[in-house]
DNA sequence: AGCACGCCGACT
DNA sequence: GTCGGCGTGCTC
């Protein structure tokens, strides 16, 4: 008996088994192959499978077995490594392996739909226009053009014939007399050809040396170049040498990372088919990307996160460009990093990685410095541009006008005199993050979340920042009718009206999630600012990714008090990363920048550790610190959390999973918790955790199964939901 | 997660 | 009498 063992999209971690569909003969069973698609009745309804194995025989008993309903694909829609790589996160992130294959496929193929035949878009003689003698159509010479065509190469592709001076009018007619159809073309497959590029310096040059003679085997190079220092040199150099072997490579860019600037950069550089994945893709864009990908048509593919699990023909690199950006984790679901996972990806191709940033992670250093990365640094500013100077402004008793001291105001009207622009650092949208009343003590709070509304004047509104929760302003306050409500705090939108009134000879240019709704919003205010007038730029961390702004020769973090009392143990590192990268926005092309850290606490160690060390040697002591607490990268976590309408069931439940796990310890794991999330209700459910801390690897490989295991026997109260995160990134 | 079944309140 | 509320249980 043969049984196929399926991957079936659904949140149970177990794959499923089916018999063969009953028309399919004995031959065609023995040329199933593992990573094709099946339909099946799954319960009451139909799914599209994966299958993973056929197998001899099932544990079910045969006459609960299901017959699947059909075979829809005779080659497998993932190469064999990246099917290993689904199942190796399955079982790393222990995450379903069916919602696994489930993002690693696009939404076409997932529906069922057929792969298409990739090709461009041609045509050829319909049966009546084979029909016809060579000079036909002498009355209308472009339609006798377009046969002649036709009828000396069977298919041409309608940018052929464009390029012959046929428009598709012309063809249109034709196709309307029957005498050609449509038709895909297939596409030869080209070599991608790299232009010459820039000059390298002697640590540039080292790296693509050293990093280009691993090509053809496994190996993670860890790339550290402060900003400005030419890595993305560094990474087109890698590809040209990576397309002159006839391979492919994958880049990878964080959410928002991708400017258009830099795009243009890949496009100028190289001749060569290069495809982008992002969110922003429609289904059938992203599949035809996909499949180029597939396919090997495209010689460069370059995307988000999920862009990890896009399948190549020939694998020949992998580039993470700013590895530490946190929107490589996934923050929901499917909880996988994608820079972790592009590393093994890499294992599985015998390709090398590229991990590329001007603040790596402390992972990424620690891996580098026990010798299983390669660590290249590209310590020079390429053109020779001097790294900014951070000073900090010590505010206490200084008087404050929506943020600013009167120092920083006087700083900034100095630079914009000069003609240069400004950036301002400020994590905070809306007006005011909270709304008082001065009389009672009122506090506007969301009713589903332990957290207070922020204040979002234009709209007149108070809005929940962690739900969907929002209500109109009120003039009064509701328990005690004054009207003496008075706003704590200051965001984006109350400081842009500062610096209006304040500097109205200079445009200011608000950049956050509420500024830049449009999908071209930030490219448009990219463009505009770089025409170079002297400008205010002032926006939350959606101003620190992506974009260059040459002319900003001033950066001041308006709050850097916000940044330094963080609950998580990684708040120090991403506090430095934060501000490394917003330093480096400052100064370019050979011009000094300045960069002003507002602050009421000057002699924190970490604020002193901003102005007077580098990140490296933060990153040093912080690798220290983690090291002595068996934190990151020293130790492994792995994070279960609970969310429950009432407060006490879902730390009831990790208190019995605690109990459980403890009653079987496994050497070299402990528990911590469970305790109430940093925030403890969120849309109207209570959250509670359970971190596990294991010493290393080998103890958490071991925990993770264990943890689900015992979650899963659990007996569920209703409404109770659970969730495991393995190497969490944020601990809420 | 879906999608059913099932068993109690207010509608024709 | 039945339409529908969402609690509970299952998916090879
Ligand atoms: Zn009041
Ligand atoms: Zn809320």
């Amino acid at each position: 008996m043969s049984v196929l063992r399926l991957a079936v999209p659904t949140p149970l971690r177990r794959l499923f088994d089916y018999l063969p569909p009953a028309e399919l003969s004995e031959q065609e069973l023995a040329g199933l192959k593992p990573g094709i698609r099946v339909r099946v009745p799954f319960g009451r309804r139909e799914l599209i499978a994966i299958l993973v194995d056929v197998a001899e025989q099932s544990t079910v008993p045969t006459e609960q077995l299901k017959a699947a309903l059909e075979i829809l694909d005779s080659e497998a829609l993932l190469p064999q490594s990246l099917q290993t790589l689904c199942h190796w996160s399955s079982d790393y992130y222990q995450h379903p392996i069916g919602e696994v294959f489930s993002a690693a496929l696009p939404k076409r193929l997932r529906k069922g739909l057929p792969v298409q035949e990739q090709g461009e878009a041609a045509w050829q003689l319909s049966d009546r226009g084979k029909g016809l003698p060579e000079g036909a159509l002498p009355r209308s010479p472009k339609q006798a053009a377009a046969l002649a065509l036709l009828q000396q190469q069977t298919q041409v592709s309608t940018a052929t014939m464009k390029a012959q001076g046929i428009s598709t009018a012309v063809l249109r007619s034709l196709r309307e007399k029957s005498l050609i159809e449509a038709c895909t073309m297939p596409i030869a497959p080209q070599a991608g050809i790299s232009r010459e590029g820039l000059p390298l310096n002697d640590d540039q040059r080292q790296a693509v040396e050293g990093i280009a003679a691993t090509l053809g085997e496994f190996q993670c190079h860890l790339l550290e170049g402060v900003t400005g220092s030419g890595k993305t040199e560094v990474y087109l150099q890698l590809i040209s040498h990576c397309l002159a072997q006839g391979l492919q490579a994958l880049v990878l860019v964080p959410e928002i990372g991708l400017s258009p600037q830099t795009l243009d950069r890949f496009r100028e550089r190289f001749d060569a088919h290069i495809v982008v994945l992002h969110s922003g893709l429609a289904e059938g864009q992203r599949y035809r990307a996909w499949e180029a990908a597939r396919s090997g048509a495209a010689h460069i593919v370059i995307g988000t996160r999920s862009a990890v699990f896009t399948p190549l023909a020939k694998p020949g690199l992998i580039v993470v460009d700013e590895e530490h950006d946190s929107s490589y984790k996934q923050q929901d679901g499917f909880r996988y990093s994608a820079r972790d996972l592009s590393i093994k990806r890499g294992q599985l191709h015998n390709c090398p990685v590229v991990l590329g940033s001007a603040t790596p992670a402390l992972e990424s250093l620690h891996n580098a410095q026990q010798g299983r990365y390669w660590h290249f640094q590209l310590p020079q500013r390429a053109g020779g541009a001097t790294l900014p100077q951070i000073q900090c402004l010590d505010i206490r008793r200084e008087p404050l006008q929506a943020g600013f001291s009167a120092t920083l105001l006087a700083r900034i009207a100095e630079v914009l005199q000069q003609g240069d622009q400004v950036l301002l650092f400020l994590n905070r949208r809306g007006y005011a993050p909270s709304l008082q009343c001065h009389d009672c003590g009122w506090v506007a709070e969301c009713q589903s979340c332990d957290a207070r509304l922020t204040l979002h004047l234009r709209q007149r509104q108070l809005r929940c920042h962690h739900c969907a929760a929002y209500r109109a302003l009120p003039n009064r306050c509701p328990d005690c009718h004054s009207s003496q409500l008075l706003t704590t705090g200051v965001g984006t939108e109350q400081a842009e009206r500062l610096l209006q009134q304040h500097f109205t000879q200079w445009p200011t240019y608000r950049v956050d999630s509420d500024s830049m709704r449009g999908r071209y919003a930030m490219e448009e205010l990219a463009a505009q600012v770089n025409l170079g007038e002297p400008c205010l730029l002032l926006g939350t961390q959606m101003l620190t990714k992506g974009h260059h702004f040459p002319k900003v020769s001033l950066v001041a973090v308006m709050d850097a008090d916000a940044l330094l009392f963080s609950a998580d143990f990684r708040g120090e590192e991403r506090m430095a990363q934060l501000l490394t990268q917003v330093a480096g926005r400052a100064g370019r092309a050979g011009r000094p920048g300045q960069v002003i850290l507002q602050t009421h606490h000057p002699d924190h160690p970490a604020v002193q550790a901003m102005l007077h060390q580098s990140y490296a040697e933060q990153a040093e002591r912080l690798l220290a610190q983690r090291k002595a607490n068996g934190l990151p990268p020293a130790g492994q976590l792995i994070m279960l959390r609970s969310d429950c309408v009432d407060a006490a069931t879902g730390e009831e439940f990790l208190l019995q999973l605690r109990r459980q796990f403890e009653a079987e310890p496994i050497s070299g794991c402990q528990l911590i918790g469970p305790l109430p999330s940093p925030m403890p209700r969120r849309q109207g459910r209570h959250r509670s955790q359970l971190m596990l801390s294991a010493t290393g690897r080998p103890a958490a490989l071991r925990a993770a199964p264990r943890l689900v295991a015992l979650a899963e026997a659990l007996p569920k109260a209703r409404g109770l939901n659970w969730t495991i995160d393995v190497d969490p990134s944020e601990l809420s």
